[in-house]
This record gives structure tokens, sequence and C-alpha cells, in this order.
DNA sequence: ATTTGCTCAGCTC
DNA sequence: GAGCTGAGCAAAT
């Protein structure tokens, strides 16, 4: 990714602050009863997926970010360091995500694309 | 359901 | 610099 330094007037390639910003951003996208994969960010944003959850684990700004909402691609649940799985689970299921046993539903993975092609 | 190979930014030395 | 580690993925088995 690149993006322009406004301070120094220059294209440079993206930090992790950069990421971050952008990724956060993206997880506003998301709407409350679904989930993303991390994959889906990560071609979003042109990195490896392992980067997206490192991004999510290392800097947890804000309390109130919902990284709850990112799963893996193929429904399990993946990592949450506040809590772990079963907290992640609880949140998501307050929020009327579907589980089929230990694994979201189908039905319940967003693309990212969609939201963003309207 | 499980194994295999790939991936790449960041961390540690 | 070189080597290791992931909150992962997809394809093959």
């Amino acid at each position: 990714m690149i993006v322009w330094d406004v301070d120094k007037g220059v294209f440079r390639r993206a930090n992790t602050s950069d990421y971050r910003e952008a990724l956060y951003i993206l997880l506003q996208l998301i709407e409350p009863g679904y989930v993303t994969s991390y994959g889906d960010l990560a071609k979003l944003l042109g990195v490896n997926p392992r980067f997206i959850g490192y991004l999510l684990k290392t800097n947890d700004k804000p309390i109130v970010i919902p990284c709850h909402r990112v799963v893996r691609s193929n429904g399990d649940l993946g990592g949450y360091s506040l809590g772990g799985k079963e907290f992640k689970k609880k949140l998501l299921m307050l929020e009327g995500v579907v589980f089929s046993g230990e694994r979201v539903s189908r039905d319940c993975l967003k693309s990212l694309y969609s939201l963003l092609a309207r």
C-alpha cells in the first residue's frame, strides 16, 4: 500500500500505523450480526492475512475495536487476546451471529467487497 | 478431517 | 543481516 505523506509532501510505503488506520476503518463497515475474515481484509489492504492478526493482536488502541467480528475464512473463530475464544463467541452471538457448532455460519460471513461496491 | 506448503511484517538476537 | 513466529489460507490428501 502506498500513501500520501501530508507532512513531507511525498508518496511513501505504508507503515504499520497506516495499515492499522485503514484496518480500523474497514472494521467499522461490518454490521453487527455479520463477520468478515482475516483473508478478506488482507486482500483489501494487500498484505498477508497473518499480518491482519498481528495488527489486531498488538494494538488494541481503544478497547472498543470490533475485532471480534473478524474470524477465519473457514468459519473458525481465530483468536482473541481479551477473554479468549469463548468470550469472542459470546459477543458474536449477542450480536446475532449464527453458529453451527464452534464455527460461524456461512451466511454470516460477509465479503467487504460487496459492502464497498454500493 | 488432517497435512502440506506458502507467506511476509515484525520481533529478537 | 539471518532466523523465528504467527488471532491465516488454499489445495491436496
